[in-house]
DNA sequence: TTTAATTACGAAATCGTTTTCGTACTCTTC
DNA sequence: GAAGAGTACGAAAACGATTTCGTAATTAAA
């Protein structure tokens, strides 16, 4: 009597394994008496079927996976927020892996999941635009994914991205109507493509409001934490005049603001900020931090719904009801970091 | 030749089902020459073995869950950090579940997770101490499991805790020499482990104290958002004289800061403020919050450890090498907001 | 030389479900 | 009352691995 199956429970009640495993699945085979009886006796001794014997028949999982650069990022655990609401909703479980930014580990856990571990994917990737092989075998195999925030375009996957270039644009005017008149880009890499719209947004308003060349800067701090902070500190030494930095991610932002205090820089007259955050303290930070700020939750929501259409219809984009591509608006919040 | 199996796999090389499986497996009974074959066949036709055939064979799933009350919080999400990092290692997978901090959510999914989807459980519970019937299924099935943070101190599990009791203690004899006359204890309730012991300890330097008990005050702000704003907003109205507030966790603080914000109280001048938290902007906060910082990654990491051990011992905890109760040290970090 | 042990493999059972058939039995219908 | 339809169930074949036996062929020991 260790573990309860569905054998000893047919046994039991003196019915086929067959006939038991129909009338928990509410088959029309099955009169409602016995159906009743079963479930009955299911209830009562505990019974929960064997989840590998099950996904091994059906050949569906019941649980999809998250495969994103870190974790500890306000950003991403509110995305997972979002993903585990739908998922909860619809009784999926969720697999989570973090790729520590490395796109080498990202191909790893991706081709590992080609095995048929989950029944699909979503992703914010790490990778480079130059190494799309893992994709391509999704999509070889079948196995839906959904692309969130960080996308690659080149593949023809659902996505949920925010607008990024538009929320980029919208920044770098509010910089340049606070009168900087250096304006510097933080970025982590050059290969991620949230973080070259929003490049590309701050570099059209740099243009369209006629900024010297030589007053843009563009600064890839990297992912090394040692290295970035570095990298900002230099870049800060000497301090341009009216520097108005735009940084595509918050943990740069919070870098910089470390190191402003420790070189006394002062925030906002000698240098402006404005970040991507997910922050619930910008508004407290000394002094508040004025944001972009995506709508996290509903990233996590909206692509885990389309990942779960995509998976009904085993992958088939062109039967999704919904449009493939969602773009969600950032807010901009203005406080006193960026305050002429 | 949609899906690559053991079968096809073992045609192609004339040879039996089991003899491939062994040579996979790298079993003394295959001689080299045919572990290469196999070896070499798999790889070039990127077979991988179906997960769940194996794990229904070989009963175990190489899959652990972590249940926690929320996951957009710094502190569990860098536990899961932590935890991340050994399971990697071991090649485990990480399934996650966020209970909201609702009890019967956590009952739920740690009774789902008795059918055997996973080898083990890392729990910081959000349970209430008078239910463990949930618990004592786990150990009833012999599947192993480890709290962490939040612990039940009933249940004979391993767990990983930090020393809250001895940080409460100190937090609240630094608000008293900071002289603080009045003092307030904000915890979500008064079921979960880790909360008590820091309040045990706040009560106790308050004794050693001999701080008046019409100075003290208790504040149970609950987990619910909105509700938890106005039970603290209220306990501020008036304002004590010389009020030091020790808040349990990370976010009642940031609610204390928004509202002292809101309704002009200057911290620390009025009020102090000490606060468990593991926020990587506490320093930049307006004014820096002294906090008092759980070692989360270790946390995550002796936790999984501790799990992976117990998985090992098929859950007999008495053969476990390492004693089975750890317990982690929190770092004071003295700041403005308790400034005299 | 005979027996025993070792080596290297294969057949088949097994894990616990789901699903496809097949089939008694009852009930219509003409 | 014969044929057809519908009802309610059971036997057995999957799903894809792992593992237990069994056994030829070779080697070693007596």
């Amino acid at each position: 009597m260790e573990n309860m199956n569905i054998k000893k429970l047919a046994k039991e009640l003196n019915l086929s394994v067959s006939t038991v495993s129909k009338a928990l699945h509410d088959s029309y085979e099955i009169k409602a008496e016995t159906k009743e009886k079963v479930l009955a006796l299911a209830k009562q001794l505990n019974y929960q079927p064997n989840p590998f014997a099950s996904s091994l028949r059906r050949n569906s999982s019941k649980t999809i996976a998250v495969v994103i650069p870190e974790i500890a990022h306000n950003f991403f655990s509110l995305v997972i927020n979002g993903i585990e609401s739908i998922a909860e909703e619809l009784k999926y479980h969720v697999l989570i892996y973090i790729t520590h930014e490395i796109p080498e580990k990202e191909e790893q856990i991706i081709r590992h999941l080609l095995n048929g571990r989950v029944d699909g994917i979503l992703i914010s990737s790490s990778g480079t635009s130059n190494n799309n092989a893992h994709y391509h075998e999704l999509v070889q195999k079948g196995i839906p994914f959904v692309f969130f925030d960080r996308a690659n375009f080149e593949i023809d996957a659902p996505r949920v991205i925010t607008d990024d270039y538009q929320a980029g644009f919208q920044a770098t005017e509010h910089l340049i109507k606070s009168q900087c008149k250096h304006f510097a880009f933080l970025s982590l890499s050059n290969q991620m493509s949230a973080i070259n719209h929003r490049k590309d947004g701050f570099l059209a308003a740099l243009k369209q409001y006629q900024i010297q060349p030589d007053n843009i800067h563009l600064i890839e701090a990297g992912t090394d934490e040692t290295l970035s902070f570095q990298i900002i500190r230099d870049s800060l030494q000497p301090l341009p005049e009216s520097m108005g930095i735009f940084s595509s991610v918050e943990k740069l932002a919070i870098q910089t603001y470390h190191i402003c205090k420790e070189i006394d820089i002062m925030i906002p007259k000698q240098l402006k900020i404005i970040s991507f955050s997910n922050l619930p303290t910008a508004a407290l930070l000394n002094p508040a931090l004025s944001t972009l700020t995506q709508p996290a939750f509903s990233i996590g929501k909206e692509a885990a719904l389309l990942l779960f259409q995509s998976i009904k219809n085993k992958g088939k984009i062109q039967q999704m009801t919904t449009l493939p591509h969602i773009i969600l608006k950032s807010t901009l919040f203005i406080r006193e970091s960026t305050k002429f």
